[in-house]
This record gives C-alpha cells, sequence and structure tokens, in this order.
DNA sequence: GAATTCATGTAACTTGTTACATGATTTA
DNA sequence: TAAATCATGTAACAAGTTACATGAATTC
C-alpha cells in the first residue's frame, strides 16, 4: 500500500519517469522502506490504471526514450488522503534477517559469528555514512522548500539513530560473546550431527 | 526464506504444533521477524512436502486435536546449513510505513503529527517493556541451557536498542515541530487539495 | 575491453496480509 | 453474556524478489 503512495507522493513534487524514481527512493524513503525497480515500474502502470497518474513518452537520442509520470488531480487527492489517514496500529517492522541467525547464535562457529558482527558493523557504518552525506547535500541545496527539508531531515535522522544503534549493539555484543565463550568450558551445543 | 528455517530452528529444540510456534514467535522473534499465523500454518505445510519436518495428530477432549510437528534429520541438516551460511550481504531492512509519512510530514497538520508522535512513543513503550518482561522470565526460567538464553537476551537487546532510539527520535522530532511550525509564519504548504 | 549509467519493462515466483470458517472451554 | 484461549486451516489477494532482455553512450 506504501509504495504506491510514497511514488504519488515524489510525483506531486514533479513529474518524473520509473528511473528518476529509483534514484530518488534509494537515496531517501529506502533508508525505512526499500523498492526494488521492478517493483516501482509495476506500480506506476496500476497507478495510471487508477487515473492517480498520467503518462507521456518524451524520446531522446542516444539514450532510451523516457516515459514520464504526472500525477492527475485525482491521484492528489488520493495522496493528501492517504497521508492524512493514519492507520490505528501505526506500522513499523523491523525485518532484521541477520537477527534470526543470531538467535540462533548456539549453532554457529562463535569466530564466525563474530566476523560477521563485525561486518555487520561495516555495513552499518557505511549506511550511517551515506545517509550523513545525503543530509549534507540536502543541507547545502536551495532547491527544495524549507519545509520540506525539515522534514526529510527529521526522517534522516531517525535512519542514522537507528545504524547508531545497530553500531553500538553489534560492539557489545562481540565482547560479550567473547567473555561468554571464554568462560564456556568446550561443547556449544554445535554439532556437526 | 528466513521464516522456514526459524519455524525448523524452533522445532530442534522440541516437537511443536503451528499454535506453539506462533506463540513462541510472538514473544521472541517477532521483534525483528514477523509472521502470521496463516502463513506460519502453510510453511509447516511446505517443510513436510520438502521432508524437513513429519507430523502426528494427537487428539484431545474439550480442544481441537493438535498436529505436533518433529524435525527430520534431514530437516536438521538443512537448517545447519541455512544458520551457518550468511548471505554475501547481511539483510536488515526497516519496514517503517509511519517514517513515509513522517517524509511527507509538510503535508500533514502540524498538531495531528504531533499526536500521531505521540502515538507512536506510547507504541514503542509498549514494545520496549513487552521485551524487558520477556527477558526477565527468560532470566528466572531454569528450563533452558545458558547458551540460548544467551543468544535470546543478544536479540532482545537489540530490539530494546531500536525502541529506545525510536522514542529519543519522536520525542526530539516533537520538540523540534513545535519550534520549526512556531517561527514558521503561516502557509505550510498544507493545501486541502 | 569491461563496467557503469541511462531507461524500459515482463514473467515467474515467493512471501506476506486479510477475511473467513469451525467450535468447545474458560475467564471476566 | 461477551471475550479470550486453544487449535486448525483455506482462499484470494497484495506486495516483494529474481532473473532475464534490450541497447547505445560513456567512463575506467
Amino acid at each position: 500500500m506504501s509504495l504506491k503512495f510514497a511514488l504519488l507522493g515524489l510525483l506531486t513534487y514533479q513529474p518524473m519517469t520509473g528511473y528518476d524514481l529509483k534514484t530518488i527512493f534509494d537515496e531517501s524513503i529506502n533508508h525505512f522502506w526499500s523498492a526494488s525497480a521492478s517493483q516501482i515500474y509495476r506500480d506506476l502502470g496500476t497507478l495510471e490504471n487508477e487515473g492517480f497518474v498520467t503518462s507521456h513518452i518524451e524520446p531522446q537520442e542516444g539514450r532510451p526514450d523516457k516515459k514520464v509520470y504526472t500525477v492527475t488531480g485525482l491521484g492528489e487527492k488520493a495522496f493528501m488522503a492517504w497521508v492524512n489517514h493514519f492507520p490505528p496500529q501505526l506500522q513499523c517492522a523491523m525485518r532484521y534477517e541477520f537477527l534470526v541467525r543470531i538467535f540462533f547464535g548456539s549453532r554457529i562457529d562463535p569466530q564466525d559469528l563474530i566476523f560477521q558482527l563485525q561486518k555487520f558493523i561495516r555495513e552499518q557504518q557505511e549506511d550511517l555514512r551515506h545517509i550523513k552525506t545525503a543530509e549534507e547535500e540536502l543541507g547545502q541545496s536551495e532547491e527544495y522548500p524549507e519545509i520540506e527539508k525539515f522534514y526529510w531531515g527529521l526522517t534522516a535522522s531517525m535512519g542514522k539513530k537507528a545504524s547508531l544503534a545497530a553500531i553500538e549493539w553489534a560492539e557489545e555484543s562481540i565482547r560479550e560473546i567473547q567473555e561468554f565463550t571464554a568462560k564456556q568450558p568446550e561443547s556449544t551445543g554445535l554439532g556437526k550431527n
């Protein structure tokens, strides 16, 4: 449900192609709601069928033609209705497959676990850097109204806090695993069955 | 992919029904990977077709019969293979629909936004309390080996940190929205269409 | 010469959600 | 007497992933 309205919302700023939307997504909304290119193209088709957007082809030379989507009046109304009606239960779920593996950590070789946690930290640091860069660019740019920049900044803040929490957790976890396995005699429950 | 292996993993502790699995899920893995009852029953069927679990009916009086699932040798091997082979990119994505709405916060009445953020805080506090309770019960119980309790504790830690980060963020955001809207003249970009 | 960027999608598949159906027992 | 708990699922649908296909221009 969310993706369609997120696309509609981005298109209220200006008409764009599916490719543009994907690019913007990856730099912003992606940090708390991801979407693949094929999903975006498919949902744009749905939005067009529903009369929420229209499209026109812009021919280009040396590059593939562009298909530019524009929000209709109906689409703008639908977006405003969606964004202003919060569901009774605010939807927000973590989907950390990595944590499912940690849950079953007793079946994993502690050395490998620590290695994966270190990798996790690097990935989260990368994410953090990415958000910070986007944030700085946004702060310097003058092509967006202050109010948009303000709210985009709030979501970036949440992204940073989530990454920092994950990094802190992983660092503590590594230390705790080291301590725990040090005082653990031998058998870890790790069987080769 | 993950859900099937999470179920398989839980079943390696002891044979259980779909209902049992759903109950355990809601108290533990649910905090970072959610699943509905119908999905669990469906995936149990798949696991059985794949030969990873077997089932038998236990008749009961006054209550519906139980269908108890047991992991096979093949299933245990499949689980061990899954849990020990981390994907090249560690999968962990937030899916916070709420943040998508905040991203478009300029289209929302600031008073309503603040109200929803306060609600968000209450929901996160509820989650936090829930995790803490589960954690305490786990600490006191003596029916699980120390090593399992240790790793379950690590995942609970991450859940707590995530909730705390969200609460902190929402509190700061409320203050920032109040400041921002105070110094903002009138028009918010909030249109009635 | 290989990879990346630009630009579009389709098809097949897997995963996740929602609504529905059944029905006795127990607790509030 | 209304609800929650125990216990199972099916059916229909919506959302998300993966692999594939095309092809010129540009950058490494």
